[in-house]
DNA sequence: GCCACGTCGTACGGTTCCGTACAATGCAAA
DNA sequence: TTTGCATTGTACGGAACCGTACGACGTGGC
């Protein structure tokens, strides 16, 4: 498949390009192409689920909020992987809310659409739901590297899936925001950012970070990166 | 129904409480009580599942491990679930364990039955995946908590979430052991029983502790408990 | 009754991270 | 160029927690 294909078609989004024939057939009328823009909101907390989106590039996060105002990440999805897996869950809705992270394309489909057609298809329901069972590891590795892992390490688990997902070695973000995802302040970002920069794995400008050294960043985040990749690795790959 | 078919009957678990009669007759058969002993695993990590279980009394532990052994707590499970989210999702095994946290009784079913029953009946399915999806969110809130929660507010709500499954107001558990599911080390569970112990609202003997002011708990924990209970309850109360 | 072992209380220095604040730096609009 | 604003670097005291250690306490087995 060329790079264009790539880039346009349905097969860039991993799932899409996993189904079979006739399950691709049948969403396929359903789907919509889209530009997918930073802070775009694909599911607000508590509110019906009209769409669900299959990436193709770009980052979106689901954050999980709390009573006071607190917020975090509990995951992450990208070109391997769609939103709205509490729709596949038989819900139309989710406590959490997702939203683009680094700016990118993708295809949408109606949820009721997407609940059709996953109610008469049993293999099309079967790959999607592996999929949320890849998610639910995600989710789980999360809470043991918030529980465990220092700054250093979860940022550089952070950057590592963020890579996996664009593709590239540039991430367009800010401390900030950064911030957000690991559940830390700002400056800690910042210390972080720079520890793993004066050790040569990446290199930081404003509002970007670049990924130099996979290697190195693997090793930095130790156990708490690698785990749940493998297992969409076994599910789906 | 009277307290003795509650403790016995398929009643008192949630879930199987919940179904329809044809559904709780597809499963009948293949139901098997079962005393559910402290620390029994009911799924190892990647190893095949080979039961399900439904628990009537007791609590059961899904814990997620780490390359180098470090474990924790990703959600608990009561006579308000089941244990095998990850075979309603399509697979037959799961990178976490599944033990027993405090003794109890439940009821079995082999794995190949559920997967037979939930592939023919669409409403036990979805019945079953709403509590998968509330199972999420709680692991999501873990995560959370883990992230910001300090000691004190985690323990506060990891009681109440075992009294929200035990009933009672009696805990039997070690310092050791809290420590594993709220990932911290043994004193430090020491020095947080010690504070909610001061603040009168447990009471902690040797191996023991005892719920004294639920409410005064519920305080402590503030937004870290709550919203996956409430979830549970709009999904399937 | 005593011993052994699991459990718990407590202490210590050291590390990580927080909350906060303020200055320096780039970028983009005027 | 200048101005305004978002972003980043850095600093500070203080809080929380760690790793570790050791002694005290309870409970069951002998």
């Amino acid at each position: 498949m060329s790079e264009i294909t790539r880039g346009h078609g349905h097969g860039s989004n991993h799932l899409l390009a996993a189904l079979s024939p006739p399950d691709l057939a049948r969403l396929r009328p359903h789907l919509k192409p889209m530009n997918l823009k930073l802070r775009y909101e694909m599911e607000r907390p508590n509110k019906p689920i009209e769409a669900i989106y299959f990436m193709h590039t770009g980052i979106a996060s689901v954050v999980a909020e709390q009573a006071n105002s607190t917020r975090i990440e509990i995951g992450l999805i990208g070109r391997e992987g769609m939103s709205g897996s509490s729709v596949l869950l038989g819900d139309d809705q989710s406590p959490h809310s997702t939203y683009i992270q680094a700016t990118g394309t993708g295809e949408r489909i109606a949820t009721k659409e997407l609940q059709k057609a996953t109610t008469e298809s049993a293999t099309l329901r079967r790959l999607l739901l592996k999929y949320v069972q890849s998610f639910m590891v995600q989710t789980a590795h999360t809470a043991i590297a918030n529980a465990r892992a220092k700054v250093p390490e979860r940022l550089a688990r952070w950057l590592l899936m963020a890579q996996d997902r664009v593709g590239g070695d540039t991430l367009a973000l800010t401390h900030e925001f950064l911030g957000l995802m690991l559940g830390v302040r700002r400056a800690g970002v910042t210390e972080a950012v720079g520890d793993l920069q004066h050790r040569k794995v990446i290199k930081a400008q404003r509002g970007v970070i670049i990924v130099l050294n996979r290697k190195g960043l693997e090793r930095i985040a130790g156990g708490f990166y690698g785990l749940p990749e493998q297992e969409y690795r076994r599910l789906l790959g």
